[in-house]
DNA sequence: GATAAAATTGAGTAATCATTCAAGTTTATC
DNA sequence: GATAAACTTGAATGATTACTCAATTTTATC
């Protein structure tokens, strides 16, 4: 019948994601891309389909593996609020980790890509629009806890943490000490969980 | 003598910057620079040395300008921490105006120059420190005032608050609503004068 | 208007870009 | 081992890249 892939699907995506998250879209080539994968452009375009069309697929691996940490994260803790800020203070030692890059896959690419490159730039948003929905999500149920006066909005809450963490990321893309992207993420983990109430709001 | 130059440099370079802003380093060429500044690219050469040189030269700019409206909404308050809210207000409505991008042009760059644009990239990085600076200062300015509590770290805040702005921008450059913005950095400027201190702190 | 300095032009460079496809290689099934 | 399907190869494609430079045009000064 046919030959097995010698190259694992999953294993040349992932080497790929590497490589977009750290050069971004424009500054990877296909060059590039080939030396990375070990792949020569045939088998690249025949399994791909176009550098665009692998690049989306290096997006959207970068947001499931991303949404597994974030859940993995949730489950760990009872509380919602602790769970957030626990992501939180995790982005803190974001500096100590060997990545491609500090900065969010999807932020770079939010910013970075133009109209020519329409495709990817939606599947960004989308995939950014996803994550939003999990912050707002984790507001939500700390707000259903009592966690949270239910007065405040989780919609708008889930969007400040998105721009937080998108801040925060970014910020740890400048040239700065590992122990100053902790004490940020700690200040910022230390509003969040500023907003707990004090006491179980009564349900009358 | 000589001929004097029909293209005002600054003007040029003003019109470089709208096209870095909005499009990025890699996905500008020199194409699209001749058809901004209606410049050959031997005019462009003999003016700005290089495409890494006017893109430096842009960022400086750019900067400056930043600057500029910095001190400027600063000066309107006589309260440091006023300002600095007045600040992130004015950022709120950023969906509303004209602009290459919402996203900051500093940030663009430092997601997206790599190696082979060192230069730039540290020139991006010397202008967000710059900026920092200034931040920092503000809140200095606000413990001297009496305005903020004198455990709090001036630095730590200057940084949180450069990585809140980041991230605003970065957010504003999804496909968002004015009104999200707006809401987003009505709710930063609150969280920044809930820090100030309710009465003026003994001076023993 | 002659001269010279300065600014501009645009064709041309070599390199690199993403992409294609005919030919070759490998593997599974008979 | 023959067949066929699947996969890989790599030279070639035409477009685009940043950049150069000899020739030209413009302007200031005399």
């Amino acid at each position: 019948m046919a030959r097995a892939s010698i190259h694992n699907r999953q294993d040349s995506l992932e080497r790929a994601l590497q490589l977009f998250w750290q050069k971004g879209f424009h500054a990877t080539s296909l060059k590039d891309l080939e030396k990375a994968l070990d792949m020569r452009p045939g088998s690249i375009y025949a399994t791909f389909g176009s550098k665009d069309g692998l690049f989306q697929e290096a997006l959207e691996r970068y947001s499931r593996l991303g949404l597994v940490e974030l859940e993995r994260t949730f489950q760990a803790y009872e509380s919602p609020l602790a769970g957030l800020a626990a992501y939180l203070r995790g982005l803190g030692g974001i500096c100590d980790k060997e990545l491609p890059s500090r900065a969010c896959m999807l932020v770079k690419s939010l910013l970075e890509l133009g109209e020519r490159e329409q495709a990817a730039r939606d599947k960004a948003e989308e995939l950014l629009a996803g994550m939003e929905v999990l912050f707002i999500d984790r507001f939500s149920a700390a707000q259903r806890a009592g966690e949270l006066n239910s007065r405040l909005d989780p919609v708008l809450l889930g969007r400040r943490l998105q721009a937080e963490i998108m801040g925060l990321r970014a910020f740890a893309q400048r040239d700065v000490d590992s122990a100053t992207v902790h004490a940020l993420a700690e200040d910022m983990a230390q509003s969040l969980e500023a907003m707990r109430a004090e006491e179980v709001a009564d349900t009358i």
